[in-house]
DNA sequence: GCAAAAAATGAAAACCTTTCCACATCGGGG
DNA sequence: CCCCGATGTGGAAAGGTTTTCATTTTTTGC
């Protein structure tokens, strides 16, 4: 009786299944009252009989309503709600921040749009265009950077704050961001390396350019070695993508030649993973043979084997901080603020003194 | 000149940003064309001059125009999508199946439109309202049940798929299931322990009830006892949720009142992950003193120490299969299918014979 | 050159909702 | 009894797009 579904009796070509989706119209025909009171009824507005509501409501349940959300933002125009636009899906780092921003955004009473992006689409196209569709009060840009863009920047009409990424564009009155001191983080895994005794120091990284994270943690390496009058040969920097298996096979193929170091420094904990796997499948230790430290502080450090040494990034502060900015600049008008924080040295049984 | 962006001057309450967005009528207007040219270029179609749509282009550009997706799929009546709904993110199994799913449904000529379900929402309707608004043709449950809600299952318009759990609705024409023999492939973890000379074996889960994967695994895991002429008892039986930090607790906390058994089944790879790490936590060495076998067979398994024993789920199967199945369905009107897949017992350094 | 076919374009309807405005009903106070 | 405010209700416009249909322009074939 209240089946929408129907096919085609023809078993040929076109076999596009017909539906009938009902809409508020259909419900108000079909309780007898007018569109406007569904929708007051849908809405929870006040000014509606109790008898008329709950006859509208009868009647929604058993047509199964829905509301088409396309139509509700095409029309509304206040939403309360702030986007956060992350930049790559299956990041333990970046998800454990999410987490938290989620929590921080709903209890400042707005609610949350999550988009995700992957490695072919555009961060701040994608933030224009939640802006216009879904009428966000803020965005929150999650491992974009937004660097060198400030003319399109220019063009998103709400506040932005762009978190974890190094480089936000810094002299645009609505945008704001929130960053870890990643050359200070990197250079403290290294001191701590150092302080540990070892002198034979080898780097896993990304593709290292001037101004995103990978560049500064870079440098951040430069500086730890440089103060203690050493330098990094290049062919103690391993260029791999974060990912177990890339730290994994990058590792392993070093090790195969008969190269030998006593520390690595790996610039994600997966990367640290993978190479710390890498190290004991090559019939060696850690830390006996070779300290690992890793960066970021994801969750699966404290449950790895040995416990990973980790610079972490607080997650919890970033999205805290994130969250508590946007607000403001929503809510205050207050101007854009850029604010650094520090990383947080975790040591770990997988690195050694020597 | 193409700033959309205003403040009020005043500075006091409602400090709300005007926005102008900009919309085909506008672009329309601005190239001196009607907005179905416009619309058209926007789209690709045909039969637009050149010159016409370079000109438009130009505009498009100039004004950073985004077109309100909201208004399109309000509009449009066939997309060629089909619908992920997903349960929970921060999965890693689901996020694996899930990114082979997305090719998959690419490979086939069709969107792939993601619906992430937290706690709080239902997946059936989650389901009904992408039908609605979305204008889908198909529906991949990922991780849903749908158990006992046949009635509701009827109003969605589309051809459905029910990945992974145990129980989908098996009495519908439309809708099709993809699951492995969770059952079995739990006896087979434990059959693995059993013939590896283990006889004092716990096993690490979730809620058992009667219908959903939990349970039917408890039922391999009884089998199996039963097949060995052994009973599980009640005591070895540990219920927690499934994450490493819960592992690692329900782990913990056993050992920690002296109780010894020499091996472990977890119904899931984290929670073995945390209870490995529980178990040399303890001073008890993997898998010397306890062996551990998971379940799931995420990557990251390979890349433990030790290598951790699991039951692979087919994960490119399962996503694979689903995609097929729902295409078969789509296009050649093929009534629904259910498939059972087998899991695969992965050896690892974890589990040592006895 | 001319007719007809093909290409190019624009106007307007439709998609489903919210919201504004107008109207109706109903007590109660004068 | 009348008017008024409060309460309840419906009609219609608006929001941005796609699509159909009609119309105009261009090309093609003879």
């Amino acid at each position: 009786m209240c089946r929408v579904r129907f096919r085609k009796d023809s078993g040929n070509s076109m076999r596009q299944q017909e539906t009938k989706n009902f809409t508020i119209k259909d419900i108000a025909r079909l309780s007898g009252v007018g569109i406007s009171t569904v929708s007051r009824v849908v809405n929870g507005h006040p000014y509606v009989k109790e008898e008329t509501k709950k006859r509208v409501l009868t009647v929604m349940e058993e047509y199964h309503y829905t509301p088409n959300a396309n139509a509700k933002n095409l029309k509304q125009i206040s939403a309360n709600a702030i986007s956060v636009v992350v930049r790559g899906t299956n990041n333990a780092f970046f998800a454990s921040i999410l987490e938290k921003m989620e929590r921080a955004i709903e209890a400042g009473g707005f609610q949350c749009r999550v988009t995700y992006l992957d490695e072919r689409s555009d961060e701040i196209d994608a933030a224009r265009r939640v802006c216009n569709e879904k009428k966000v009060q803020g965005v929150i840009f999650l491992g974009g950077s937004g660097v060198g863009r400030e003319k399109e920047l220019e063009a998103i009409p709400v506040p932005c704050v762009f978190s974890t990424e190094s480089a936000a564009a810094a002299n645009l009155e609505h945008v704001s961001s929130i960053t870890v001191d990643d050359r200070a983080a990197a250079k403290q895994a290294v001191d701590y390396l150092f302080e540990m005794g070892h002198r034979d120091i080898a780097v896993l990284g990304g593709v290292r350019e001037a101004l995103n994270n990978i560049g500064l943690r870079y440098q951040g390496v430069l500086d730890s070695f440089r103060e203690h009058g050493m330098t990094l040969p290049e062919e103690r920097y391993f260029t791999c993508l974060f990912s177990m298996e890339e730290g994994y096979n990058a590792i392993s193929r070093v090790l195969g030649t008969g190269e030998r170091f006593t520390a690595v420094f790996a610039m994600s904990d997966v990367m640290a993973i993978g190479a710390a796997k890498a190290i004991t499948d090559t019939g060696l230790s850690i830390p006996d043979d070779i300290s690992i430290i890793g960066y970021d502080g994801i969750d699966l450090v404290r449950y790895y084997n040995p416990t990973l040494a980790t610079v972490r990034q607080p997650a919890e502060e970033i999205a805290e901080k994130s969250v508590a900015l946007l607000l403001e600049a929503i809510e205050n008008d207050s101007p854009a603020r850029h604010m650094t924080l520090g990383g947080e040295l975790i040591a770990g049984a997988s690195v050694k003194r020597i």
